[in-house]
DNA sequence: ATGGCATTGAAACAATGA
Protein backbone atom coordinates (compact mmCIF):
# COMPACT_ATOMS: atom_id res chain seq x y z
CA UNK A 1 0.00 0.00 0.00
CA UNK A 2 1.15 3.24 -0.45
CA UNK A 3 0.37 6.42 0.65
CA UNK A 4 0.93 9.95 0.26
CA UNK A 5 -0.04 13.67 1.73
CA UNK A 6 -0.02 17.09 -0.81
CA UNK A 7 -0.73 20.33 0.39
CA UNK A 8 -2.10 21.09 -3.27
CA UNK A 9 -2.29 25.30 -2.59
CA UNK A 10 -5.88 25.34 -4.63
CA UNK A 11 -7.41 22.15 -5.37
CA UNK A 12 -9.48 24.08 -8.48
CA UNK A 13 -6.23 25.34 -9.84
CA UNK A 14 -4.19 21.98 -9.17
CA UNK A 15 -6.78 19.58 -10.15
CA UNK A 16 -5.37 18.84 -13.42
CA UNK A 17 -2.16 18.35 -11.36
CA UNK A 18 -3.64 15.78 -8.95
CA UNK A 19 -4.88 13.55 -11.74
CA UNK A 20 -1.99 13.92 -14.21
CA UNK A 21 0.15 12.89 -11.19
CA UNK A 22 -2.12 9.95 -10.18
CA UNK A 23 -2.37 8.34 -13.42
CA UNK A 24 1.13 8.59 -13.68
CA UNK A 25 1.57 6.63 -10.48
CA UNK A 26 -0.46 4.58 -11.99
CA UNK A 27 0.83 4.02 -15.19
CA UNK A 28 4.32 3.27 -13.49
CA UNK A 29 2.84 0.19 -11.69
CA UNK A 30 3.17 2.62 -7.92
CA UNK A 31 -0.37 3.87 -7.77
CA UNK A 32 -1.41 6.03 -4.62
CA UNK A 33 -3.90 3.89 -2.42
CA UNK A 34 -4.28 6.53 -0.09
CA UNK A 35 -3.71 10.72 -0.57
CA UNK A 36 -4.10 13.13 1.70
CA UNK A 37 -4.86 16.48 0.01
CA UNK A 38 -4.07 19.94 1.78
CA UNK A 39 -5.57 23.54 1.09
CA UNK A 40 -8.44 22.62 -1.12
CA UNK A 41 -9.89 26.44 -0.91
CA UNK A 42 -12.90 25.64 -2.07
CA UNK A 43 -16.39 25.13 -0.16
CA UNK A 44 -18.01 21.26 -0.22
CA UNK A 45 -20.32 22.44 -3.13
CA UNK A 46 -17.42 23.07 -5.27
CA UNK A 47 -15.52 19.40 -4.55
CA UNK A 48 -14.73 17.78 -7.66
CA UNK A 49 -16.10 14.97 -6.90
CA UNK A 50 -17.30 13.24 -10.34
CA UNK A 51 -13.49 14.27 -11.55
CA UNK A 52 -12.18 12.40 -8.92
CA UNK A 53 -14.35 9.33 -8.99
CA UNK A 54 -14.21 9.42 -12.98
CA UNK A 55 -10.21 9.22 -12.17
CA UNK A 56 -10.89 6.05 -9.99
CA UNK A 57 -11.01 7.82 -6.00
CA UNK A 58 -13.60 8.24 -3.55
CA UNK A 59 -12.98 11.18 -1.42
CA UNK A 60 -13.45 12.10 2.22
CA UNK A 61 -13.33 15.91 2.69
CA UNK A 62 -14.03 19.51 4.45
CA UNK A 63 -13.61 22.58 2.93
CA UNK A 64 -14.32 26.29 3.12
CA UNK A 65 -14.21 29.17 1.00
CA UNK A 66 -10.60 30.67 0.33
CA UNK A 67 -8.93 29.49 3.17
CA UNK A 68 -7.87 25.86 4.49
CA UNK A 69 -9.97 22.52 3.13
CA UNK A 70 -8.41 18.67 4.02
CA UNK A 71 -9.32 15.82 2.05
CA UNK A 72 -8.55 11.55 2.07
CA UNK A 73 -8.90 10.16 -1.63
CA UNK A 74 -8.86 6.55 -1.75
CA UNK A 75 -8.04 4.34 -4.53
CA UNK A 76 -11.16 2.30 -5.44
CA UNK A 77 -9.47 -0.09 -6.87
CA UNK A 78 -7.62 -0.95 -3.83
CA UNK A 79 -9.24 0.53 -0.45
CA UNK A 80 -13.22 0.29 0.03
CA UNK A 81 -14.96 3.54 1.69
CA UNK A 82 -13.81 5.18 4.58
CA UNK A 83 -16.27 4.66 7.91
CA UNK A 84 -16.18 6.53 11.05
CA UNK A 85 -15.27 9.73 9.07
CA UNK A 86 -14.39 12.92 11.86
CA UNK A 87 -14.19 16.51 10.56
CA UNK A 88 -11.65 19.01 12.74
CA UNK A 89 -10.71 17.84 16.34
CA UNK A 90 -13.38 16.68 18.31
CA UNK A 91 -14.12 18.96 21.56
CA UNK A 92 -11.94 21.68 19.77
CA UNK A 93 -14.21 24.24 18.28
CA UNK A 94 -12.79 26.15 14.79
CA UNK A 95 -14.27 27.54 12.37
CA UNK A 96 -11.45 26.51 10.27
CA UNK A 97 -11.59 23.14 8.24
CA UNK A 98 -8.03 21.59 9.07
CA UNK A 99 -8.79 17.77 9.77
CA UNK A 100 -10.30 15.27 8.33
CA UNK A 101 -10.18 11.25 9.56
CA UNK A 102 -11.27 8.10 8.27
CA UNK A 103 -11.35 4.13 8.99
CA UNK A 104 -10.34 2.51 5.97
CA UNK A 105 -10.27 -1.32 6.11
CA UNK A 106 -7.19 -2.23 3.60
CA UNK A 107 -5.78 -5.71 3.74
CA UNK A 108 -4.37 -6.62 6.98
CA UNK A 109 -6.99 -4.31 9.06
CA UNK A 110 -8.52 -1.06 9.82
CA UNK A 111 -6.38 2.03 8.97
CA UNK A 112 -6.82 5.53 10.70
CA UNK A 113 -6.16 7.87 8.10
CA UNK A 114 -5.74 11.51 9.36
CA UNK A 115 -5.32 14.58 6.70
CA UNK A 116 -4.41 17.47 9.03
CA UNK A 117 -3.26 20.86 7.73
CA UNK A 118 -1.37 22.40 11.02
CA UNK A 119 -1.93 26.34 10.80
CA UNK A 120 0.91 28.47 9.32
CA UNK A 121 1.43 30.61 12.68
CA UNK A 122 3.00 33.57 10.44
CA UNK A 123 4.91 34.62 13.11
CA UNK A 124 5.83 34.12 16.55
CA UNK A 125 4.82 37.09 18.20
CA UNK A 126 1.03 37.06 16.32
CA UNK A 127 -2.01 35.65 17.55
CA UNK A 128 -2.42 33.20 14.65
CA UNK A 129 0.77 31.74 16.85
CA UNK A 130 -1.25 31.47 19.70
CA UNK A 131 -3.69 29.54 17.76
CA UNK A 132 -0.84 27.64 16.35
CA UNK A 133 0.34 26.22 19.62
CA UNK A 134 -2.95 26.25 20.78
CA UNK A 135 -4.05 23.83 17.71
CA UNK A 136 -1.51 21.63 18.58
CA UNK A 137 -1.91 20.73 22.04
CA UNK A 138 -5.59 19.75 21.25
CA UNK A 139 -4.37 17.85 18.38
CA UNK A 140 -1.81 16.27 20.67
CA UNK A 141 -4.56 15.45 23.46
CA UNK A 142 -6.88 14.01 20.52
CA UNK A 143 -4.14 12.26 19.13
CA UNK A 144 -3.27 10.49 22.41
CA UNK A 145 -6.90 8.93 22.48
CA UNK A 146 -6.99 7.84 18.63
CA UNK A 147 -3.29 5.86 19.03
CA UNK A 148 -5.25 4.47 21.95
CA UNK A 149 -8.26 2.98 20.03
CA UNK A 150 -6.31 2.66 16.81
CA UNK A 151 -3.30 1.04 16.95
CA UNK A 152 -2.56 1.41 12.95
CA UNK A 153 -3.10 5.14 12.83
CA UNK A 154 -1.43 7.47 9.97
CA UNK A 155 -0.84 11.17 10.42
CA UNK A 156 -0.49 12.87 6.84
CA UNK A 157 -0.20 16.27 6.21
CA UNK A 158 1.34 19.59 6.34
CA UNK A 159 2.90 20.08 9.70
CA UNK A 160 4.10 23.87 8.99
CA UNK A 161 7.11 22.89 10.95
CA UNK A 162 10.26 21.86 10.03
CA UNK A 163 11.47 19.59 13.02
CA UNK A 164 15.11 20.03 12.42
CA UNK A 165 17.56 21.80 11.47
CA UNK A 166 18.43 19.34 8.58
CA UNK A 167 14.72 19.71 7.62
CA UNK A 168 15.74 23.29 7.14
CA UNK A 169 17.97 25.34 3.68
CA UNK A 170 19.62 27.80 5.51
CA UNK A 171 19.57 27.10 9.25
CA UNK A 172 20.96 30.06 10.21
CA UNK A 173 18.79 32.69 8.33
CA UNK A 174 15.59 30.79 9.88
CA UNK A 175 16.88 30.07 12.95
CA UNK A 176 14.15 31.26 15.73
CA UNK A 177 11.81 31.93 13.07
CA UNK A 178 8.34 30.57 12.11
CA UNK A 179 7.98 27.21 10.93
CA UNK A 180 11.42 26.51 12.97
CA UNK A 181 10.91 27.88 16.51
CA UNK A 182 11.61 25.76 19.58
CA UNK A 183 7.92 25.78 20.74
CA UNK A 184 6.83 24.09 17.35
CA UNK A 185 9.77 21.45 17.40
CA UNK A 186 8.33 20.36 21.08
CA UNK A 187 5.08 20.12 19.45
CA UNK A 188 6.29 18.08 17.24
CA UNK A 189 8.35 15.98 19.17
CA UNK A 190 5.83 15.17 21.59
CA UNK A 191 3.72 13.73 19.23
CA UNK A 192 7.28 11.20 18.59
CA UNK A 193 6.90 10.84 22.28
CA UNK A 194 3.01 9.65 21.75
CA UNK A 195 4.85 7.07 19.45
CA UNK A 196 4.28 8.38 16.12
CA UNK A 197 7.41 8.07 13.67
CA UNK A 198 8.23 10.39 11.05
CA UNK A 199 8.62 7.73 7.88
CA UNK A 200 10.80 9.73 6.07
CA UNK A 201 13.83 9.31 9.26
CA UNK A 202 13.03 5.67 9.14
CA UNK A 203 15.32 5.54 6.35
CA UNK A 204 18.84 7.05 5.17
CA UNK A 205 18.09 10.35 2.75
CA UNK A 206 20.17 12.44 0.79
CA UNK A 207 20.87 15.42 2.26
CA UNK A 208 19.08 18.73 1.61
CA UNK A 209 15.76 16.98 0.92
CA UNK A 210 12.43 19.58 0.87
CA UNK A 211 8.98 19.25 0.37
CA UNK A 212 8.13 23.15 0.43
CA UNK A 213 9.57 25.84 -1.79
CA UNK A 214 8.99 29.50 -1.86
CA UNK A 215 7.05 31.26 -4.92
CA UNK A 216 9.46 33.71 -4.72
CA UNK A 217 12.96 34.29 -5.35
CA UNK A 218 13.68 31.29 -7.54
CA UNK A 219 13.09 28.88 -4.62
CA UNK A 220 12.44 25.96 -6.36
CA UNK A 221 15.66 26.66 -8.68
CA UNK A 222 17.73 27.55 -5.74
CA UNK A 223 16.40 24.80 -3.62
CA UNK A 224 15.97 26.92 -0.93
CA UNK A 225 12.96 24.91 0.61
CA UNK A 226 11.63 23.61 4.26
CA UNK A 227 10.66 20.05 4.82
CA UNK A 228 7.26 21.12 6.12
CA UNK A 229 4.97 17.97 5.16
CA UNK A 230 5.22 14.90 6.88
CA UNK A 231 3.81 10.90 7.28
CA UNK A 232 3.63 10.12 11.04
CA UNK A 233 2.89 6.25 11.49
CA UNK A 234 2.23 4.48 14.48
CA UNK A 235 4.60 2.02 15.78
CA UNK A 236 2.43 -0.72 14.23
CA UNK A 237 2.54 0.84 10.64
CA UNK A 238 6.38 1.78 11.26
CA UNK A 239 7.16 -1.60 11.21
CA UNK A 240 5.40 -2.17 7.92
CA UNK A 241 7.04 0.87 6.33
CA UNK A 242 9.51 -0.09 3.16
CA UNK A 243 10.49 3.23 2.27
CA UNK A 244 9.61 7.23 2.27
CA UNK A 245 10.57 9.56 -0.38
CA UNK A 246 9.36 13.42 -2.00
CA UNK A 247 8.58 12.92 -5.33
CA UNK A 248 9.60 16.72 -6.87
CA UNK A 249 8.57 15.92 -9.68
CA UNK A 250 4.51 17.94 -9.44
CA UNK A 251 6.90 20.62 -8.13
CA UNK A 252 8.34 21.25 -12.04
CA UNK A 253 5.31 20.89 -13.74
CA UNK A 254 3.60 24.13 -14.83
CA UNK A 255 1.79 26.52 -12.04
CA UNK A 256 2.55 24.32 -9.86
CA UNK A 257 1.70 24.33 -5.73
CA UNK A 258 4.50 25.53 -3.51
CA UNK A 259 4.19 22.34 -2.26
CA UNK A 260 5.22 18.33 -3.73
CA UNK A 261 3.85 15.39 -2.71
CA UNK A 262 5.40 12.93 0.10
CA UNK A 263 4.74 9.04 -0.40
CA UNK A 264 5.73 6.09 1.59
CA UNK A 265 4.77 2.53 0.85
CA UNK A 266 3.89 -0.29 3.26
CA UNK A 267 3.80 -3.56 3.19
CA UNK A 268 -0.10 -5.17 3.69
CA UNK A 269 0.75 -7.35 6.93
C1' DA B 1 14.01 46.27 6.82
C1' DT B 2 11.11 45.14 2.83
C1' DG B 3 9.33 42.57 -0.93
C1' DG B 4 9.78 39.18 -3.93
C1' DC B 5 4.95 35.09 -5.86
C1' DA B 6 0.44 32.79 -5.94
C1' DT B 7 -4.47 32.43 -4.80
C1' DT B 8 -8.96 34.19 -3.43
C1' DG B 9 -12.81 37.35 -3.40
C1' DA B 10 -14.08 41.09 -5.38
C1' DA B 11 -13.84 44.25 -8.80
C1' DA B 12 -8.72 47.55 -6.30
C1' DC B 13 -6.09 45.62 -3.59
C1' DA B 14 -6.07 43.33 1.10
C1' DA B 15 -5.48 38.85 3.45
C1' DT B 16 -2.95 34.73 3.71
C1' DG B 17 0.54 31.62 3.04
C1' DA B 18 5.59 29.76 4.82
Amino acid sequence: MRVATWNVNSLKVRLPHVLQWLAQREADATPIDLLCLQELKLPDDRYPLAELDAAGYSSLFTGQKTYNGVAILARKASVPEGRDVVKNIPGFDDEQQRIVAATYDVDGGPVRVISAYIPNGQALDSDKFVYKLRWLEALQAWLTSELAANPRLMLLGDFNIAPEDRDVHDPKKWEGQNLVSPEERAAFRAMQGAGLVDAFRMFEQEDKLFSWWDYRMFGFKRNAGLRIDHIMLSPELAKLCESCHIDRVPRTWDQPSDHTPVVAALRSA
